[in-house]
RNA sequence: GGCCCCUUCGUCUAGCGGUUAGGACGCGGCCCUUUCACGGCUGAAACACGGGUUCGAUUCCCGUAGGGGUCACCA
């Protein structure tokens, strides 16, 4: 059947976007703090938590470019990065902003080398706030904070990955915190399935990582800060007295928050020794716009926040306190997160302009949910990235693939190396929408990277599963013939565990044992022809899959019949199974001796 | 309930005002073939709904519906 021409010409698609790096770089650019510092205010602070702190735990940041005030206050409200935002949604817009933004780039540029240099210097005298190591050399910083509370899930994963491409591709830092402030709920072992999991998915982190426990003091000398500076205040209310607040609230349905009833009280009002939190004096009117790099311009009512807690009766930093304080000293500049974090964005920017912190670049990524459609937990039966190596036999190329395409793409790729993606990455091409994990795609893409692998490395990753397996397997001396084998058996494989099952023919004692096909295919005339068959192969001048078949194609042809009537008898003597690799290549991986002798077996037993 | 976010084949996605709405997984068919795979070709399959704006909306705006997130002295 011949096709009309024209149903053959599809049209040309060659409306690929274009390589975003020009966007990047600008959005690189224009993330250049716009904090006043002062850098003995800064190692004076640094110091101060150093001495008492593990002194591994972070290095002190490196100070070099000092910024304005001026231009702290006048971008504060249209950064280039909000800009950057709205291209996303303002397409008419693009290219006004664009230059707008270029316009501001440029100013900042003339600003750092000319006169702002000097109102620096003045307008940093006497200003406590510590200016970010990565900010301060418009480098890149990104960080990854999980909470070790179980094993890293594919969002965690996922996250984990998006920062650390975005780091990578342009040539900034990642950097890993550990938040595990909630001991109760935090173990070693979750800490070890973590990095586990991240070193599999080969994601490495630059500096120490940071352990948000250590850093407890830090945390509190910030709320002190604050309390003193009036920013934050002194909360006695009770546990009950909030409760039946709260309930209140509810039954009235009125907006459930804290309703600031020590705000503007006295201390001296509470009782002699009450317990105590210490709340942010959060702002009451006004708006609040976030720039967000996926979800674009989100705008939230202040009056939306309540004077969350700080520091807890005990003394001890609410997770508010701690991420922003972190990051902060950190010198995270970008963060991105999943986007349950995106209403505690406002909540933890009210902190960090009480502070006169600069703001990071936030980029709140949707969550993957599950199968059904709810955000993923392990309660939803969500498994950790080692599940998916052990259990399912994928492999971290694929994995890291796999992830990286959900919810972020480019064109009509599919199929990207993670050098390719550190190319590619940028956050513009993160969907909005969240995702479902579709584990066949997953084993899909798995059996192509299978393919790809080197013989010997795969070897060494199914010889585990093959000695779990059968115990008559001796992984020293069978690793050899098992990687032999690869070429051919990755070929019909799509994750490691196929690769184990298809490859236990090849160390199976003899006399074999037969599953039910097989041994449907030796019955009479099965035998039959095994026993025509066998003084053919056994004449072979070579003993290689090449030779065996022209030798057993030609002797096929001889007796007029197809090479399937001897290939599928003999795939059952050699194999046990009626599924193999082909079997010329089952005949040589086996070797003269052993094959002849497994069918020999066969036909003897028969005889 | 308040606030915030989302909505293109079953799933992951492309699409940037004019397309026969493209690709991938999965599913069906055909071809290749010694089994199973791989590979090749091919088919079915989507713009949630309603209003605007526009000569023209999948694309921009506003609603509706549905889904999700979040509202702790958890992180």
């Amino acid at each position: 059947m011949c096709a009309h021409p024209a149903a053959s010409i599809k049209r040309p698609r060659n409306r690929q976007r274009a390589p975003s790096s020009i966007l990047a770089q600008e959005r690189n650019t224009a993330s250049v703090p716009m904090a006043p510092a002062s850098e003995s205010a800064i190692n004076a602070n640094w110091t101060s938590w150093l001495g008492s702190r593990n002194q591994e735990a972070m290095p002190a940041p490196k100070l070099t470019t000092i910024q304005t005030g001026s231009w702290s206050r006048s971008c504060s409200n249209q950064r280039p990065m909000a800009a950057t935002a709205g291209v996303r949604h303002e397409k008419r817009c693009k290219l006004a902003i664009c230059r707008c933004q270029k316009a501001v780039l440029e100013a900042i540029e003339i600003a750092i080398g000319g006169e702002f240099e000097r109102k620096a210097q003045v307008s940093a005298s006497g200003e406590n706030s510590v200016l970010p190591a990565g900010a301060s050399s418009g480098q890149v910083v990104t960080r990854f904070a999980p909470s070790p509370t179980g094993f890293l899930h594919i969002g965690g994963a996922r996250t984990a990955m998006f920062n650390w491409l975005f780091a990578r591709h342009h040539g900034g830092k990642a950097l890993l915190r550990i938040e595990d402030t909630d001991k109760a709920r935090s173990t070693p072992e979750a800490i070890d399935a973590i990095f586990a999991g991240l070193d599999w998915l080969g994601l490495d982190w630059d500096d120490t990582p940071v352990f948000q426990s250590e850093r407890a003091a830090r945390h509190a000398e910030v709320a002190h800060q604050l309390l003193e500076a009036g920013k934050a205040y002194k909360c006695f209310a009770t546990a009950e007295e909030l409760e039946a607040m709260r309930a209140e609230q509810r039954e009235k349905k009125l907006p459930m928050r804290y309703d600031g009833r020590w705000r503007d009280r006295d201390p001296s009002e509470a009782p002699e020794d009450a317990p105590y939190v210490v709340r942010l004096k959060a702002p009451q009117s006004g708006k609040m716009t976030i720039a967000d790099q996926v979800q674009g311009n989100v705008t939230v009512d202040t009056r939306e926040l309540d004077d969350y807690v700080l520091l807890r009766s005990d003394g001890t930093p609410t997770y508010m306190l701690a991420v922003v304080v972190d990051d902060h000293d950190m010198g995270v500049t970008h963060i991105i997160r999943g986007d349950d974090h995106l209403n505690n964005a406002f909540r933890q920017l009210a902190l960090i302009q009480a502070m006169n912190w600069p703001e990071p670049v936030y980029a709140h990524i949707p969550l993957i949910h599950g199968n059904d459609g709810a955000k993923l937990s392990k309660r939803h039966g969500a498994l950790g990235v080692e599940a998916y190596r052990d259990d399912m036999g994928v492999v971290s190329d694929a994995m890291f693939n796999y992830l990286l395409r959900l919810g972020w793409g480019y064109g009509d790729r599919e199929k990207i190396s993670r050098t390719e993606a550190v190319e590619l990455f940028s956050l513009a091409n993160v969907g909005k929408s969240p995702s479902r994990f579709d584990a066949k795609k997953l084993i899909n893409l798995n059996g192509q990277y299978l393919r790809e692998m080197d013989d010997t490395a795969l070897a060494a990753l199914v010889a585990p599963r093959v000695a779990a397996l059968m115990p008559e397997f001796d992984p020293t001396g069978g690793i050899d013939l098992l990687g032999r084998a690869m070429p051919v058996m990755k070929l019909r494989a799509r994750d490691l565990n196929e690769l184990a099952e298809g490859a236990q023919f090849l160390f199976k004692n003899r006399p074999l044992s037969m599953d039910e096909k097989a041994k449907s295919l030796l019955d009479e005339t099965g035998i039959a022809v095994l026993q025509t068959v066998l003084p053919v192969l056994a004449e072979a001048p070579s003993w290689t899959a090449a030779a065996l078949e022209e030798k057993l194609t030609q002797f096929a042809e001889a007796q007029g019949h197809g090479l399937g009537t001897y290939a599928q008898p003999l795939r059952a003597a050699l194999t046990g199974q009626a599924r193999s690799p082909g079997i010329f290549d089952v005949l040589e991986l086996l070797g003269r001796g052993e094959s002849l002798a497994r069918i020999n077996d066969v036909t003897r037993v028969a005889a």
